[in-house]
DNA sequence: CGCCTGGCGATTGTCGACAATCGCCGAGTT
DNA sequence: AACTCGGCGATTGTCGACAATCGCCAGGCG
């Protein structure tokens, strides 16, 4: 961070555009479970060479969104609400309870700054309709938190976790949240981890996520 | 499954390959964290061309075994004490957990017959103090158990997991289990999986990883 | 001596071409 | 009509070459 408050330029390898490319797509719900995804179609569309297509395709296996065929193509994945329920929110749970009690005494002051910012883009998404900027906001919360753990494998996982949660709710439950109330939810989170308690802490998280992450929380909630 | 029991032989790409190749490295202690990967060292090494080893590498680093650096190369990663107990061990739980209740009424006695053969295979491996082929035939027993509760992302995720975990314990724990209580700790929890039991198979499973991939569980059982 | 800058070695990232695989479908046989 | 087999279209897997990036280190300057 220079002094006039200037980022560093990230360099971003055409893979990583790529992925990124796809799996925005995928989470938004442009591209739905059994769309096939051709590299050389890919390729021709983004204006690259099939290669980093390819590496693009297989981050997204790995990380769940997508299954491959040899030499037959691949497409998109979808996730049932058991796998969702019974794994991968209970595993969510477990990484994001960890990645807050280690990211506890390491949030700055421009941490927090952060990330009241992040909720006031929630508020702002909220107040205009804009379900993609309010999840992107929300996303990047969760992640600036787990990222502030410095515990690296649970950062790895959670970012193979994260889209294929949002992909679902995104296609199979979209009234599960109401956009209303989650600039409130974040924002009882981040005054929770101001306390610095950890104990709260732990608490606020597990039933954000129960809340937030419930194909039932619609109803529940009202 | 053809009539005199051939099974099909499955074709494996390069890239499969060079990824098993090293993935077994790094669990058996072969290559240890901090250890540079070179794509062109590995490519001539193994008698192929770099892409599919950037592919191997691209794979081992999205199942957190590998850390690359753009334009400076990989390196095979640990894993801390910390994070196999806190996260990665509580995540295998909930994994194995729900695959185990889910295959509990696809288990055929094909797959029965060939769980008893890993046990077996166990005890082989224990009585010739072979912890690799021990380490190999454990693996083999989960994972059976796990596709057969065909659960995608289950399986995906377990595939991810199991491989840090066991280079974990290879390298920074390796007096944890005792190999002569591997065999038999299987062969209960086979015994109970014959039951169909499902309360009593989640309390096993429970109890087994909890016993087997404890790093202070050597010092307990005793 | 300390700091800065630029060159370069080491390595990866991407390209385009050729090799290889897989399943579908049509033709031939019974 | 049903079954089998082989060809082929669609697509991926791999190759080798060239393009691009990054950090280190040596040389120059103040």
């Amino acid at each position: 961070m220079t002094a006039l408050g200037l980022r560093r330029v990230p360099s971003q390898s055409r893979r990583e555009h790529v992925a990124d490319i796809l799996r925005d797509a995928i989470t938004d719900g442009q591209l739905k479970p059994g769309d096939r995804l051709i590299e050389i179609d890919l390729a021709n569309q983004l204006g690259t060479s099939r290669a980093p297509v390819r590496e693009a395709l297989r981050q997204l296996e790995e990380q769940g969104l997508v299954a491959s065929y040899p030499y037959r193509g691949s497409e998109v994945l979808g996730v049932s609400q058991d796998e969702v329920e019974q794994v991968l929110v209970p595993i969510r749970i477990t990484l994001e309870r960890f990645a807050y009690s280690r990211a506890l005494g390491r949030l700055s002051e421009d941490d927090f700054h952060q990330l009241q910012e992040l909720v006031d883009e929630m508020e702002a998404a909220a107040r205009e309709g804009s379900t993609e900027r309010l999840a992107d906001a929300d996303v990047r919360f969760h992640e600036l938190i787990v990222v502030r753990s410095e515990q690296r494998h649970c950062l790895q996982i959670w970012k193979t976790i994260e889209p294929r949660v949002r992909a679902y709710f995104r296609r199979d439950a979209p009234a599960h949240a109401d956009a209303r109330t989650v600039p409130a939810q974040h924002q009882e989170l981040l005054d929770v981890l101001r306390t610095g308690a950890e104990a709260a802490v732990l608490d606020a998280i597990d039933r954000h996520i129960h809340i937030h992450l419930s194909p039932g929380a619609a109803s529940d909630e009202r």
